[in-house]
DNA sequence: CGGTATCCTGACCGATACTG
DNA sequence: CAGTATCGGTCAGGATACCG
């Protein structure tokens, strides 16, 4: 398996909370694959149920298979969602959500819903803030 | 100014709602300034009062100064942080949250605290199925 | 102090081809 | 169907030097 993962410098200290803010704190990397690219919104979607992945392809606009990939394996690693994969051919595997992910997709859920109302005003912020510039 | 930034491509439609899925919706774009790497740190800091670039650069562990003054501006105009230059010398600038930049750091803020609440039970999973890995 | 300009590297990511 | 392997391009982002 070589896809660019790199599992192998997790932590082994214990840690009682973590902290964003500091460096080398492993929650960083938390936040990292739950706000990648691809991960925030193949969490969102998971929440509408179970998903295979080519229902996963087709649900997110633009993403590549190795980037899905990718972006499962992670979520996988990190516990928040599950991989069940059917002894039949063909192949047929299904992604869910772990309670924990179901949580980290609340997170997500709220902040993207948000931004989707809030996307008109931040549009017409935008714009008056160009046209701002040429009157100058 | 030519940091990286380019706004130009700023949609002129008028939109009612985002759509995340939707390759070409410039909400994917406020998800992604809003959960850059540095993107939300800024922010969740900020929710603890006015700041000064130098503040902020010492709080956020790791940060550059060129990631920092492109994370402010892309932030600053999406509108949801305020930037005010007091004409003195030596330069004074102070960074603050607009009310939809309170809005968007009090969701950052949750998940965050969630991440860091969540981490050990994380660290516990990912350690687990290492060892499993080995076991097999 | 609060930035910019410039250069540069590696990570991210997409396209394509291939496999169990 | 559900991936992996490989290649290559783009771009985020770090280091450094400089400026009002």
């Amino acid at each position: 398996m070589k896809t660019g993962n790199d599992f192998s410098n997790t932590f082994s200290v214990a840690v009682l909370r973590g902290d964003v803010l500091s460096v080398d704190c492993p929650a960083r990397e938390i936040l990292k694959h739950m706000t990648s690219r691809w991960g925030g919104l193949v969490l969102v979607i998971l929440q509408g149920g179970v998903h295979r992945f080519s229902e996963l392809r087709h649900k997110i606009g633009g993403i590549s298979e190795k980037m899905l990939s990718q972006t499962l394996q992670r979520l996988e690693f990190d516990g928040l969602i599950k991989r069940k994969s059917l002894p039949v051919v063909p192949p047929h595997v299904e992604y869910s959500l772990t309670p924990l992910g179901e949580e980290a997709a609340e997170h997500l859920k709220n902040m993207i819903d948000w931004i989707e109302t809030k996307l008109p005003q931040i549009l017409l912020w935008r714009r008056s803030q160009l046209d701002t510039q040429a009157d100058d």
